[in-house]
RNA sequence: GGAGAGGUGACCGAGUGGUCGAAGGUGCUUGACUGGAAAUCAAGUGUACGGGCAACCGUACCGAGGGUUCGAAUCCCUCCCUCUCCGCCA
């Protein structure tokens, strides 16, 4: 969430910088605007009245103590009514804070000005890329056909349990999801300094709205509870492991020395997919259900772009570790995500398809996720809090790892060699047919 | 699921209608004392918004929301959470 006063005093600015993602919020802004000063006004009345009653209730108090009843009754009339115009006046100010909150909620980050400009994924910029296209004798083919000649993957008995968009993993298949956990989380606690967390998979409304999930992108959901949709303490499946991880923190003031702080939490992650019908309709890329490993960041504003530059240099060293050739693009400013204010997307080369895939994607907040999950920091020990910077990005998603390794490590005879960083945890340095 | 108890500042804990942003203690910070430390003594020590160059002042916040009242941390209602016992369960 921007924030209100900012937008107020800035309006053409943040305008223009919005205007960056190819998106008009211009009435929002507006709206935004007025109601500020609106609130300004309001808030002003209110503390003035507000001082009043409570001088009044002081004077009232003495009576009560010197025992003047008469005197009180003369008085209560009075002070009724001003109780009540007080009462109202708060109420005016909390419906004008409430709309400025609502506006506010579904407006995205403003892209830095380090982002180039651009409308679609196309216009991203490939910053680096790392290794070679694996090169074949034969026609590589897709993991999935791979897979299920291989009995390692299963969509058809998937189908049966849960409908479309589901898999089952069997035998050397299922281990390897369950080797990419322990290689990734182990990489990251290990040689990267992060602490790993194991977080609850069913979330409140609100650790969604801390990471802006919700309210603008419901549909994307799995909510519990469907026979009371509309109950407000309905639990959604996470996403993300981004949401109960970044939230561990919500309401909280952290110590300077603390930073920057570093988490990693290996989770299953549930989507819709709404809207995304046509999409990746065959294979592991686009599943209800996707099990990712996360890492998260929370630092200091001044250290949050060189933090950036680090957490995607810690997604990508899986990558290297796994021997996968892969490429770094920069987001444009037209597909950043909402949060994002800055965001690099690690590809993976995939030989079927003859294209790099997304499996990452590393993401800089600002404090845009931290005014609305309202998470804090000490910058002096005895300084004001001020709100801080996240961070996050796949480390990476296991199941497209499991695909590109299945289609890069694939060999004539339709076996998979295993990476030698995973062949202790597989115990096996190739998949075959079993 | 049933019965009971409770949610107060960094922590413990007092407070059952008015002068309570909240006693007392612990912790922390600063100062005094000391060769240094401990102990002791003194002062300070929440968050947000608004005003002021600043000292500081005003307003709100005692789990959340609503109600009663001239006035609520204190009374009433709803919800959430924690603890104890029973039941059930992995």
């Amino acid at each position: 969430m921007l924030d209100s006063r900012y937008v107020a005093d800035h309006l053409d600015e943040v305008r223009e910088q919005l205007a960056r993602r190819g998106a008009e919020f211009a009435d929002a802004l507006d709206g935004v605007a007025s109601l500020v000063s609106s609130r300004r006004e309001l808030s002003r009345k209110t503390e003035l009245l507000q001082g009043e009653r409570n001088t009044a209730s002081d004077a009232m108090a003495k009576l009560a103590r010197s025992g003047d009843k008469q005197g009180m009754a003369a008085r209560r009339d009075e002070l009724k009514a001003l109780s009540e115009r007080v009462k109202g006046l708060e109420t005016d100010l909390a419906g004008v804070e409430a709309q400025i909150e609502e506006t506010l909620l579904i407006i995205p980050n403003v892209p830095h000005p380090s982002v180039p400009d651009g409308r679609t994924e196309d216009e991203n910029v490939v910053v680096r890329e790392w290794g070679t296209k694996p090169s074949f004798s034969f026609e590589p083919k897709p993991h999935y056909e791979l897979g299920e000649q291989l009995g390692i993957l299963d969509f058809e008995r998937a189908a049966k349990l849960s409908g479309a968009r589901f898999s089952v993993l069997w035998g050397l298949g299922a281990r390897l999801e369950r080797a990419l956990q322990t290689f990734m989380l182990d990489l990251h606690t290990r040689e990267h300094g992060y602490t790993e967390v194991h977080p609850p998979y069913l979330v409140k409304a609100e650790a969604l709205r801390g990471t802006s999930q919700l309210p603008k992108f419901e549909d994307d959901l799995f909510k519990t509870k469907r026979s009371d949709p509309d109950d407000p303490s309905a639990l959604y499946l996470i996403p993300t492991a981004e949401v109960p991880v970044t939230n561990l923190h919500a309401d909280e003031i952290l110590d300077a020395a603390q930073l920057p702080l570093a988490y990693t939490a290996y989770t299953p992650c549930f989507r819709s997919e709404a809207g995304s019908y046509g999409r990746d309709v065959r294979g592991l890329i686009r599943q209800h259900q996707f099990d990712k490993v996360e890492i998260v960041r929370f630092a200091a504003p001044e250290q949050s772009l060189a933090e950036l530059e680090r957490l995607t240099l810690h997604a990508e060293e899986v990558l290297k570790r796994l021997g996968l050739h892969y490429r770094v693009v920069e987001h444009c400013a037209g597909d950043l995500g909402f949060a994002a204010t800055k965001g690099y997307d690690l590809e993976v080369w995939l030989p079927s398809q003859r294209m790099y895939r997304e499996i990452s994607s590393c993401s800089v907040f600002g404090d845009f996720q931290a005014r609305r999950a309202k998470i804090r920091y000490r910058p002096e020990p005895k300084g004001k809090p001020r709100l801080l910077h996240t961070l996050n990005g796949s480390g990476l998603a296991i199941g497209r790892t499991w695909v590109a390794i299945v289609e890069q490590y694939q060999q004539a005879d339709g076996s998979v060699l295993v990476p030698e960083a995973l062949r202790s945890l597989m115990g096996t340095d190739r998949i075959t047919s079993r």
